[in-house]
DNA sequence: ACCCAGGCATTGG
DNA sequence: CCAATGCATGGG
């Protein structure tokens, strides 16, 4: 893992919210199923321990904690940010490897809390997903595309998500091609799926692909968090937060997960 | 019993 | 083009 790298704050999200069972926060370690094998990642001296990999796996590990987000060239342009980058030094976003873990999150975690959203959201991964230990595989589309519509309210989305999500898993997305798309041409090519709006697509390019540019203006979070942070606490309108954006370039992305850790765990 | 929470599509002006 | 509305669950 290049450094800096601060595992405790990676991994934050992973537990600040609940559980989530395809990302389980464990006995003090992170297990996921990659390749069908449960991984338990640990902190060790500053560095992620594991158990030897092969080279896909370590791979997929490496994304998941966001090793390729240029932390070293993240200069703070401003005395708003400088103290908090300071003070999440080795904070790596973390990344969903899987593109439909990440479409699914994100609508399950449209309009609801995020709280309302895991709790939809790990009875849709122990319903369609495998469990290898402790922790279950999210589930692949092959596994999702034949449910009925009522397999999916039962857990908790609306008839109107589960539409969406069983579209999605049927959509047949080549997301080989999607991935070498410049950021506007992925977020149009996404917002042509039903249930998948902007905020969504931005999240897609923060969280998955984690395109440095990408920056949720739509997040209700996040406007909270610029609001407090550079607008005195007036709210801000989503066009305003995506103006705002714009002078944190070229690391929208990274600024936007440095606001929303920093605001949510203020001192 | 409300109200809000890391949206989106639909409908009506 | 913009405003209003319904939706699901969980926590306050």
């Amino acid at each position: 893992m290049p450094q800096p790298f601060d595992f405790e704050l990676t991994t934050e999200r992973f537990r600040v919210f609940g559980t989530d069972l395809a990302n389980l926060w464990h006995e003090g370690g992170l297990h996921r199923i990659v390749g069908g094998r449960e991984v338990r990642i640990e902190s060790s001296l500053g560095g992620v321990d594991v158990e030897p990999l092969d080279d896909e796996t370590r791979a997929v590990i490496l994304k998941l904690l966001g090793a390729e987000f240029d932390l070293n060239a993240f200069a703070p342009p401003d005395p708003v940010l400088t103290p908090i980058v300071e003070q999440l030094r080795g904070f790596r976003p973390a990344l969903a490897p899987d593109p439909f873990e990440m479409l699914v999150g994100a609508i399950t975690a449209q309009q609801i809390s995020l709280r309302a959203a895991f709790a939809v959201r790990n009875r849709f991964v122990e319903r369609f997903g495998v469990r290898a230990e402790q922790a279950y595989a999210f589930p692949t589309p092959e596994r999702v595309a034949p449910a009925a519509e009522e397999e999916l309210t039962a857990v908790g989305f609306s008839r109107r998500k589960a539409e969406y999500v069983l579209t999605l898993a049927r959509a047949d997305l080549d997301h080989t091609a999607l991935a070498a798309l410049p950021d506007e041409d992925v977020k149009a090519e996404l917002i042509q799926l039903p249930g998948i709006g902007e905020w969504t697509a931005d999240w897609f390019l923060a969280r998955h692909l984690a395109r440095p540019h990408a920056w949720p203006a739509g997040d209700l979070a996040l406007r909270y968090a610029v609001s407090d942070f550079y607008a005195e606490g007036r709210m801000l309108t989503i066009p305003e937060t995506r103006e705002l954006g714009t002078r944190f370039a070229p690391f929208e992305n990274l600024t936007a997960h440095y606001l929303l850790v920093a605001h949510r765990s203020p001192g």
